[in-house]
DNA sequence: AAAGTTGTCGAACGATCGTTCGAGACCAAA
DNA sequence: TTTGGTCTCGAACGATCGTTCGACAACTTT
Protein backbone atom coordinates (compact mmCIF):
# COMPACT_ATOMS: atom_id res chain seq x y z
CA UNK A 1 0.00 0.00 0.00
CA UNK A 2 3.16 2.34 0.42
CA UNK A 3 5.21 1.62 -2.71
CA UNK A 4 2.90 0.13 -5.43
CA UNK A 5 -0.20 1.82 -7.40
CA UNK A 6 0.24 5.00 -9.19
CA UNK A 7 4.08 5.45 -9.19
CA UNK A 8 5.49 7.51 -6.73
CA UNK A 9 8.30 9.82 -7.18
CA UNK A 10 10.23 10.62 -4.31
CA UNK A 11 6.95 11.33 -2.11
CA UNK A 12 7.11 8.90 0.36
CA UNK A 13 10.62 9.32 1.24
CA UNK A 14 10.13 13.02 1.48
CA UNK A 15 6.79 12.67 4.16
CA UNK A 16 9.70 11.00 6.29
CA UNK A 17 11.94 14.14 5.93
CA UNK A 18 9.03 16.39 7.07
CA UNK A 19 7.88 13.91 9.25
CA UNK A 20 11.72 13.76 11.08
CA UNK A 21 12.18 17.91 10.71
CA UNK A 22 8.74 18.33 12.33
CA UNK A 23 9.43 16.59 15.53
CA UNK A 24 12.50 18.64 15.57
CA UNK A 25 10.57 21.44 15.98
CA UNK A 26 7.56 20.22 18.01
CA UNK A 27 10.19 19.06 20.57
CA UNK A 28 11.93 22.48 20.25
CA UNK A 29 9.10 24.68 20.61
CA UNK A 30 6.06 22.79 21.65
CA UNK A 31 3.35 21.59 19.01
CA UNK A 32 0.97 25.03 19.60
CA UNK A 33 3.61 27.42 19.82
CA UNK A 34 5.15 25.97 15.86
CA UNK A 35 3.71 27.55 12.86
CA UNK A 36 3.43 25.89 9.87
CA UNK A 37 5.94 28.78 8.23
CA UNK A 38 8.37 27.24 10.99
CA UNK A 39 7.88 23.34 9.99
CA UNK A 40 8.42 24.98 5.74
CA UNK A 41 11.32 26.60 6.48
CA UNK A 42 12.70 23.92 8.59
CA UNK A 43 12.01 21.20 5.74
CA UNK A 44 13.04 23.42 2.91
CA UNK A 45 9.39 23.46 1.67
CA UNK A 46 6.98 26.08 0.74
CA UNK A 47 4.18 27.03 2.88
CA UNK A 48 1.58 25.14 0.76
CA UNK A 49 3.86 22.83 -0.40
CA UNK A 50 3.67 21.10 3.01
CA UNK A 51 -0.28 20.29 2.71
CA UNK A 52 0.54 17.67 -0.18
CA UNK A 53 1.81 15.61 2.30
CA UNK A 54 -0.84 16.44 5.74
CA UNK A 55 -4.24 18.01 5.27
CA UNK A 56 -3.85 19.88 8.38
CA UNK A 57 -1.23 20.38 11.77
CA UNK A 58 -3.23 18.40 13.74
CA UNK A 59 -2.49 15.11 11.02
CA UNK A 60 0.59 16.16 10.50
CA UNK A 61 0.82 16.07 14.77
CA UNK A 62 -1.24 12.38 14.55
CA UNK A 63 1.44 10.79 11.44
CA UNK A 64 4.12 11.59 14.18
CA UNK A 65 2.56 9.96 17.11
CA UNK A 66 1.23 7.10 15.36
CA UNK A 67 4.36 6.27 13.33
CA UNK A 68 6.04 6.70 16.46
CA UNK A 69 3.68 4.98 19.29
CA UNK A 70 3.34 1.74 16.38
CA UNK A 71 6.95 1.49 15.87
CA UNK A 72 7.97 1.41 19.47
CA UNK A 73 4.68 -1.31 20.14
CA UNK A 74 5.51 -3.91 17.29
CA UNK A 75 8.99 -3.59 18.00
CA UNK A 76 8.60 -4.64 21.59
CA UNK A 77 5.77 -7.48 20.81
CA UNK A 78 8.34 -8.87 18.66
CA UNK A 79 10.93 -8.75 20.74
CA UNK A 80 9.02 -10.44 23.21
CA UNK A 81 8.01 -13.41 21.15
CA UNK A 82 9.00 -16.43 22.56
CA UNK A 83 10.18 -15.33 25.91
CA UNK A 84 8.35 -16.03 29.04
CA UNK A 85 10.33 -15.10 32.10
CA UNK A 86 8.32 -11.96 33.35
CA UNK A 87 11.24 -10.08 35.11
CA UNK A 88 13.18 -10.59 31.31
CA UNK A 89 10.00 -9.38 29.45
CA UNK A 90 9.84 -6.22 31.78
CA UNK A 91 13.69 -5.70 31.24
CA UNK A 92 12.79 -5.91 27.57
CA UNK A 93 9.95 -3.59 27.84
CA UNK A 94 11.87 -1.08 29.70
CA UNK A 95 15.05 -1.46 27.25
CA UNK A 96 12.81 -1.21 24.41
CA UNK A 97 11.38 2.35 25.42
CA UNK A 98 14.54 3.53 26.55
CA UNK A 99 16.51 2.48 23.38
CA UNK A 100 13.30 4.29 21.07
CA UNK A 101 13.80 7.42 23.13
CA UNK A 102 17.59 7.59 23.09
CA UNK A 103 17.39 7.48 19.48
CA UNK A 104 14.47 9.42 18.60
CA UNK A 105 14.59 11.81 21.44
CA UNK A 106 12.48 14.37 19.52
CA UNK A 107 9.62 11.86 18.26
CA UNK A 108 9.32 10.77 21.61
CA UNK A 109 9.09 13.93 23.47
CA UNK A 110 6.19 14.59 20.91
CA UNK A 111 4.55 11.46 21.74
CA UNK A 112 4.84 12.13 25.18
CA UNK A 113 4.51 15.65 25.97
CA UNK A 114 1.96 16.84 23.36
CA UNK A 115 -0.84 14.10 23.77
CA UNK A 116 -3.44 16.82 25.00
CA UNK A 117 -2.59 18.58 21.67
CA UNK A 118 -4.37 16.44 19.37
CA UNK A 119 -7.83 16.15 18.87
CA UNK A 120 -10.41 14.23 18.67
CA UNK A 121 -10.48 12.08 15.15
CA UNK A 122 -6.81 11.42 15.44
CA UNK A 123 -7.02 11.43 19.84
CA UNK A 124 -8.79 8.55 19.90
CA UNK A 125 -6.91 6.16 17.65
CA UNK A 126 -3.46 7.38 19.51
CA UNK A 127 -5.20 6.58 22.65
CA UNK A 128 -6.38 3.61 21.33
CA UNK A 129 -2.98 2.02 20.92
CA UNK A 130 -1.69 3.63 24.30
CA UNK A 131 -4.28 1.49 25.86
CA UNK A 132 -2.69 -1.59 24.06
CA UNK A 133 0.83 -0.49 25.26
CA UNK A 134 -1.11 -0.20 28.72
CA UNK A 135 -2.30 -3.33 28.70
CA UNK A 136 1.11 -5.13 27.41
CA UNK A 137 2.76 -3.61 30.52
CA UNK A 138 0.13 -4.47 32.84
CA UNK A 139 0.02 -8.10 31.67
CA UNK A 140 3.63 -8.41 32.13
CA UNK A 141 3.26 -7.19 35.21
CA UNK A 142 0.62 -9.60 36.28
CA UNK A 143 2.04 -12.31 35.02
CA UNK A 144 5.23 -11.42 37.52
CA UNK A 145 2.85 -10.86 40.28
CA UNK A 146 1.74 -14.78 39.93
CA UNK A 147 5.03 -15.77 39.92
CA UNK A 148 6.89 -13.81 42.70
CA UNK A 149 3.65 -12.61 44.53
CA UNK A 150 4.53 -8.96 44.20
CA UNK A 151 4.17 -7.84 47.60
CA UNK A 152 0.44 -6.75 47.04
CA UNK A 153 0.51 -3.28 45.62
CA UNK A 154 -1.96 -1.35 43.62
CA UNK A 155 -1.10 -2.62 39.91
CA UNK A 156 -2.56 0.01 38.41
CA UNK A 157 -0.22 2.00 40.49
CA UNK A 158 3.01 0.07 39.98
CA UNK A 159 2.46 -0.01 35.79
CA UNK A 160 1.80 3.75 35.94
CA UNK A 161 4.73 4.42 38.11
CA UNK A 162 7.13 2.52 35.81
CA UNK A 163 5.68 4.15 32.80
CA UNK A 164 6.57 7.04 35.05
CA UNK A 165 10.29 6.51 35.49
CA UNK A 166 10.60 5.44 31.63
CA UNK A 167 9.18 8.38 30.18
CA UNK A 168 10.48 11.30 32.31
CA UNK A 169 13.56 11.06 31.03
CA UNK A 170 12.98 13.59 28.32
CA UNK A 171 12.52 16.16 30.70
CA UNK A 172 16.35 15.39 31.74
CA UNK A 173 18.12 12.80 29.53
CA UNK A 174 21.66 14.77 28.75
CA UNK A 175 23.74 12.51 26.21
CA UNK A 176 26.93 12.44 27.02
CA UNK A 177 26.22 12.82 30.63
CA UNK A 178 23.89 10.20 31.58
CA UNK A 179 24.63 6.51 30.75
CA UNK A 180 23.17 4.76 27.62
CA UNK A 181 19.96 2.23 26.92
CA UNK A 182 21.78 -0.72 28.89
CA UNK A 183 22.87 1.09 31.73
CA UNK A 184 19.77 3.65 32.17
CA UNK A 185 17.52 0.14 31.55
CA UNK A 186 19.04 -1.55 34.53
CA UNK A 187 19.25 1.54 37.05
CA UNK A 188 15.19 1.82 36.38
CA UNK A 189 14.43 -2.09 36.37
CA UNK A 190 16.24 -2.66 39.60
CA UNK A 191 14.50 0.11 41.40
CA UNK A 192 11.23 -1.15 39.81
CA UNK A 193 11.95 -4.31 40.87
CA UNK A 194 14.58 -4.66 43.89
CA UNK A 195 14.14 -0.47 45.13
CA UNK A 196 17.23 1.68 46.05
CA UNK A 197 17.93 0.16 49.23
CA UNK A 198 19.83 -3.19 49.40
CA UNK A 199 18.57 -6.66 49.70
CA UNK A 200 19.36 -7.53 53.06
CA UNK A 201 20.09 -10.74 50.91
CA UNK A 202 19.59 -11.62 47.42
CA UNK A 203 16.41 -11.31 46.70
CA UNK A 204 14.15 -14.15 46.37
CA UNK A 205 13.66 -14.15 42.92
CA UNK A 206 16.42 -16.21 40.60
CA UNK A 207 16.07 -14.80 37.34
CA UNK A 208 19.05 -13.04 35.31
CA UNK A 209 17.76 -9.86 36.37
CA UNK A 210 18.73 -10.26 39.53
CA UNK A 211 22.04 -9.47 39.00
CA UNK A 212 21.34 -5.97 37.33
CA UNK A 213 21.65 -2.86 39.32
CA UNK A 214 24.90 -1.69 38.88
CA UNK A 215 26.52 -0.86 35.62
CA UNK B 1 4.54 44.33 51.66
CA UNK B 2 1.06 43.03 50.76
CA UNK B 3 -1.14 44.59 52.63
CA UNK B 4 0.11 48.01 53.82
CA UNK B 5 1.48 51.15 52.04
CA UNK B 6 -1.06 52.38 49.05
CA UNK B 7 -4.73 51.74 49.94
CA UNK B 8 -5.38 48.40 48.30
CA UNK B 9 -8.59 47.58 47.80
CA UNK B 10 -9.56 43.56 46.67
CA UNK B 11 -6.76 43.30 44.37
CA UNK B 12 -4.70 40.91 45.98
CA UNK B 13 -8.09 38.66 46.77
CA UNK B 14 -8.73 38.86 42.88
CA UNK B 15 -5.06 38.32 41.62
CA UNK B 16 -5.69 34.98 43.56
CA UNK B 17 -8.33 34.20 41.55
CA UNK B 18 -7.23 35.09 38.21
CA UNK B 19 -4.06 32.74 38.91
CA UNK B 20 -6.42 29.70 40.18
CA UNK B 21 -8.78 30.03 37.16
CA UNK B 22 -5.67 30.55 34.75
CA UNK B 23 -4.53 27.64 36.01
CA UNK B 24 -7.77 25.61 35.30
CA UNK B 25 -7.83 26.75 32.03
CA UNK B 26 -4.19 26.30 30.77
CA UNK B 27 -4.64 23.01 32.55
CA UNK B 28 -7.12 22.36 30.50
CA UNK B 29 -6.17 23.63 27.09
CA UNK B 30 -2.36 23.68 27.31
CA UNK B 31 -0.50 27.45 27.93
CA UNK B 32 0.32 28.05 24.14
CA UNK B 33 -3.52 27.19 23.07
CA UNK B 34 -4.86 29.15 25.89
CA UNK B 35 -5.95 33.13 24.27
CA UNK B 36 -5.93 36.07 26.76
CA UNK B 37 -9.82 35.94 25.90
CA UNK B 38 -10.19 32.44 27.53
CA UNK B 39 -8.57 34.00 30.38
CA UNK B 40 -11.30 36.84 30.41
CA UNK B 41 -14.24 34.81 30.13
CA UNK B 42 -13.29 32.03 32.17
CA UNK B 43 -12.23 34.70 35.24
CA UNK B 44 -15.35 37.01 34.50
CA UNK B 45 -13.12 39.67 34.23
CA UNK B 46 -12.39 42.18 30.58
CA UNK B 47 -9.57 41.42 28.44
CA UNK B 48 -7.60 44.58 28.99
CA UNK B 49 -8.58 44.43 32.64
CA UNK B 50 -6.58 41.83 33.07
CA UNK B 51 -3.28 43.91 32.47
CA UNK B 52 -4.34 45.54 35.47
CA UNK B 53 -2.76 42.05 37.18
CA UNK B 54 -0.24 40.81 35.30
CA UNK B 55 2.29 42.62 32.48
CA UNK B 56 1.40 39.65 29.96
CA UNK B 57 0.55 35.87 29.55
CA UNK B 58 4.53 34.95 29.93
CA UNK B 59 3.94 36.94 33.48
CA UNK B 60 0.79 35.06 34.14
CA UNK B 61 2.21 31.96 33.63
CA UNK B 62 5.44 32.74 35.74
CA UNK B 63 3.18 34.13 38.40
CA UNK B 64 1.76 30.76 38.38
CA UNK B 65 4.93 28.17 38.55
CA UNK B 66 6.78 30.82 40.91
CA UNK B 67 3.62 30.89 43.72
CA UNK B 68 3.36 27.00 42.83
CA UNK B 69 6.63 25.66 43.37
CA UNK B 70 8.05 28.12 46.15
CA UNK B 71 4.84 26.92 48.00
CA UNK B 72 5.37 23.06 47.80
CA UNK B 73 9.21 24.06 48.51
CA UNK B 74 8.65 25.74 51.46
CA UNK B 75 6.56 23.71 53.09
CA UNK B 76 8.45 20.74 52.15
CA UNK B 77 11.54 22.22 54.40
CA UNK B 78 9.22 23.27 57.34
CA UNK B 79 8.00 19.43 57.56
CA UNK B 80 11.60 18.50 57.07
CA UNK B 81 12.80 20.21 60.14
CA UNK B 82 14.05 18.11 62.97
CA UNK B 83 13.39 15.22 61.03
CA UNK B 84 16.70 13.00 61.01
CA UNK B 85 15.22 9.47 59.91
CA UNK B 86 16.30 9.50 56.22
CA UNK B 87 13.81 7.02 54.67
CA UNK B 88 11.45 9.55 56.77
CA UNK B 89 12.07 11.97 55.21
CA UNK B 90 12.05 10.84 51.70
CA UNK B 91 8.44 9.55 52.50
CA UNK B 92 8.07 13.30 53.50
CA UNK B 93 9.09 14.58 50.07
CA UNK B 94 6.78 12.23 48.29
CA UNK B 95 3.85 13.18 50.87
CA UNK B 96 4.22 16.55 50.73
CA UNK B 97 4.42 16.55 46.58
CA UNK B 98 1.40 14.50 45.79
CA UNK B 99 -0.47 16.22 48.34
CA UNK B 100 -0.62 19.45 47.01
CA UNK B 101 -0.73 17.26 43.32
CA UNK B 102 -4.35 16.33 44.57
CA UNK B 103 -4.85 19.02 45.79
CA UNK B 104 -4.04 21.73 43.55
CA UNK B 105 -3.84 19.20 40.05
CA UNK B 106 -4.58 21.89 38.16
CA UNK B 107 -1.42 24.27 39.60
CA UNK B 108 0.81 21.13 39.13
CA UNK B 109 0.07 20.44 35.88
CA UNK B 110 0.67 23.62 34.52
CA UNK B 111 4.06 23.64 36.41
CA UNK B 112 5.27 20.01 35.16
CA UNK B 113 4.25 20.64 31.82
CA UNK B 114 4.51 24.40 30.56
CA UNK B 115 7.98 24.01 32.01
CA UNK B 116 9.39 24.75 28.43
CA UNK B 117 6.85 27.50 27.26
CA UNK B 118 8.01 30.01 30.02
CA UNK B 119 10.75 32.29 28.35
CA UNK B 120 14.04 33.87 29.45
CA UNK B 121 13.62 36.30 31.97
CA UNK B 122 11.33 34.44 34.09
CA UNK B 123 12.71 31.03 32.93
CA UNK B 124 15.57 31.17 34.40
CA UNK B 125 14.20 32.28 38.01
CA UNK B 126 11.61 29.30 37.90
CA UNK B 127 14.45 27.26 37.29
CA UNK B 128 16.28 28.45 40.23
CA UNK B 129 13.79 26.85 42.28
CA UNK B 130 13.22 23.50 40.48
CA UNK B 131 17.41 23.16 40.96
CA UNK B 132 16.84 24.08 44.69
CA UNK B 133 14.10 21.24 44.89
CA UNK B 134 16.38 18.69 43.52
CA UNK B 135 19.21 19.34 45.83
CA UNK B 136 16.99 18.36 48.38
CA UNK B 137 15.71 15.57 47.04
CA UNK B 138 19.49 15.02 46.24
CA UNK B 139 20.55 15.53 49.71
CA UNK B 140 18.13 13.51 51.24
CA UNK B 141 18.83 10.48 48.71
CA UNK B 142 22.75 10.51 49.37
CA UNK B 143 22.24 10.68 53.31
CA UNK B 144 19.43 7.32 52.56
CA UNK B 145 22.77 6.01 50.60
CA UNK B 146 25.37 6.67 53.80
CA UNK B 147 23.25 5.34 55.86
CA UNK B 148 21.90 2.28 53.93
CA UNK B 149 24.30 1.75 51.40
CA UNK B 150 21.72 1.98 48.38
CA UNK B 151 23.07 -0.36 46.41
CA UNK B 152 25.29 1.21 44.15
CA UNK B 153 22.63 2.74 41.69
CA UNK B 154 23.52 6.52 39.94
CA UNK B 155 21.75 8.94 42.17
CA UNK B 156 21.27 10.87 39.54
CA UNK B 157 19.33 8.65 37.94
CA UNK B 158 17.59 7.31 41.24
CA UNK B 159 16.54 10.59 42.18
CA UNK B 160 15.27 11.80 38.79
CA UNK B 161 13.18 8.44 37.94
CA UNK B 162 11.48 9.56 41.83
CA UNK B 163 10.50 12.46 40.08
CA UNK B 164 9.40 10.54 37.46
CA UNK B 165 7.13 8.61 39.64
CA UNK B 166 5.57 11.28 41.28
CA UNK B 167 5.39 13.67 38.32
CA UNK B 168 3.24 11.56 36.17
CA UNK B 169 0.27 11.33 38.11
CA UNK B 170 -0.77 14.56 36.71
CA UNK B 171 -1.26 12.43 32.94
CA UNK B 172 -3.44 9.41 34.70
CA UNK B 173 -3.91 10.04 37.87
CA UNK B 174 -8.32 9.90 38.32
CA UNK B 175 -10.32 11.03 41.68
CA UNK B 176 -11.97 8.08 43.09
CA UNK B 177 -10.71 5.77 41.10
CA UNK B 178 -7.03 5.98 42.30
CA UNK B 179 -6.10 6.06 46.01
CA UNK B 180 -6.08 8.65 48.35
CA UNK B 181 -2.18 10.54 49.64
CA UNK B 182 -1.52 8.47 52.02
CA UNK B 183 -1.68 5.37 50.08
CA UNK B 184 -0.54 6.76 46.61
CA UNK B 185 2.63 7.89 48.83
CA UNK B 186 2.78 4.41 50.36
CA UNK B 187 3.14 2.71 46.86
CA UNK B 188 6.12 4.92 45.37
CA UNK B 189 7.78 4.76 48.54
CA UNK B 190 7.36 1.41 48.78
CA UNK B 191 8.49 0.72 44.91
CA UNK B 192 11.21 3.60 45.11
CA UNK B 193 12.94 1.72 48.41
CA UNK B 194 12.09 -1.77 48.52
CA UNK B 195 10.80 -2.32 45.04
CA UNK B 196 7.57 -4.72 43.50
CA UNK B 197 9.12 -7.69 44.38
CA UNK B 198 9.05 -9.36 47.48
CA UNK B 199 11.55 -9.06 50.18
CA UNK B 200 13.17 -12.31 50.75
CA UNK B 201 12.87 -11.68 54.18
CA UNK B 202 12.45 -8.05 56.10
CA UNK B 203 15.09 -5.92 53.96
CA UNK B 204 18.16 -4.70 55.78
CA UNK B 205 16.50 -1.19 56.43
CA UNK B 206 15.07 -0.98 60.22
CA UNK B 207 12.77 2.18 59.93
CA UNK B 208 9.31 2.52 60.40
CA UNK B 209 9.09 2.88 56.75
CA UNK B 210 9.84 -0.49 56.28
CA UNK B 211 6.13 -1.62 56.79
CA UNK B 212 4.67 0.88 54.41
CA UNK B 213 3.96 -0.90 50.82
CA UNK B 214 0.69 -1.98 51.48
CA UNK B 215 -2.00 0.34 51.88
C1' DA C 1 2.35 14.79 -29.54
C1' DA C 2 -1.40 14.56 -26.33
C1' DA C 3 -3.24 13.53 -21.87
C1' DG C 4 -2.82 12.72 -17.06
C1' DT C 5 -0.61 12.41 -12.66
C1' DT C 6 2.82 14.03 -9.26
C1' DG C 7 4.95 17.55 -6.91
C1' DT C 8 5.76 22.52 -5.94
C1' DC C 9 4.85 27.23 -5.28
C1' DG C 10 3.35 32.54 -4.51
C1' DA C 11 -0.31 35.02 -3.12
C1' DA C 12 -4.00 35.71 -0.66
C1' DC C 13 -8.18 34.55 2.58
C1' DG C 14 -10.60 35.44 7.07
C1' DA C 15 -9.76 34.62 11.80
C1' DT C 16 -7.52 35.19 15.87
C1' DC C 17 -3.63 36.52 18.53
C1' DG C 18 -1.22 39.55 22.55
C1' DT C 19 -1.06 44.02 23.78
C1' DT C 20 -2.11 49.12 24.12
C1' DC C 21 -4.69 53.24 24.85
C1' DG C 22 -7.73 56.63 26.65
C1' DA C 23 -11.68 57.22 29.24
C1' DG C 24 -14.30 56.78 33.17
C1' DA C 25 -16.16 54.90 37.62
C1' DC C 26 -15.26 54.18 42.47
C1' DC C 27 -13.28 55.60 46.63
C1' DA C 28 -10.05 57.72 50.23
C1' DA C 29 -7.49 61.75 51.69
C1' DA C 30 -7.05 66.90 51.30
C1' DT D 1 -15.29 69.71 46.64
C1' DT D 2 -11.29 68.84 44.72
C1' DT D 3 -7.33 65.75 44.01
C1' DG D 4 -5.24 61.43 43.06
C1' DG D 5 -4.73 56.73 43.39
C1' DT D 6 -7.30 52.06 42.32
C1' DC D 7 -9.70 49.38 39.22
C1' DT D 8 -12.36 48.34 34.95
C1' DC D 9 -13.50 48.53 30.30
C1' DG D 10 -14.54 48.96 24.84
C1' DA D 11 -12.22 49.62 20.87
C1' DA D 12 -8.67 49.19 18.19
C1' DC D 13 -3.54 48.15 16.76
C1' DG D 14 -0.34 45.37 13.80
C1' DA D 15 1.19 40.76 13.56
C1' DT D 16 0.65 36.16 12.80
C1' DC D 17 -2.08 32.12 12.36
C1' DG D 18 -3.85 27.69 9.47
C1' DT D 19 -5.57 26.87 5.22
C1' DT D 20 -6.95 27.41 0.20
C1' DC D 21 -6.48 28.35 -4.58
C1' DG D 22 -4.91 28.39 -9.25
C1' DA D 23 -1.02 27.97 -11.92
C1' DC D 24 2.82 25.43 -13.58
C1' DA D 25 6.89 22.47 -14.21
C1' DA D 26 8.36 17.59 -14.42
C1' DC D 27 7.54 13.22 -15.76
C1' DT D 28 4.91 8.81 -17.37
C1' DT D 29 1.80 6.83 -20.00
C1' DT D 30 -0.99 6.70 -24.27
Amino acid sequence: MTTSSPIPRDSEAKLQLILRVSSQVFADRGFEATSVRDISSAAGVSLSGLYYYFESKQHLLYLIQSATFTFVLESLKSRLEGLTDPAERLRLLVLNHIEYFLTHPNEMKVLSHEEDALEDPYREKVQAIKRRYYALAREIFDSLTAIGLARGINPRIAVLSLFGMINWPYKWYKPGVDPDAQELTAAIVGIFLHGVLPAGRAAAYGSGVAAIGQG
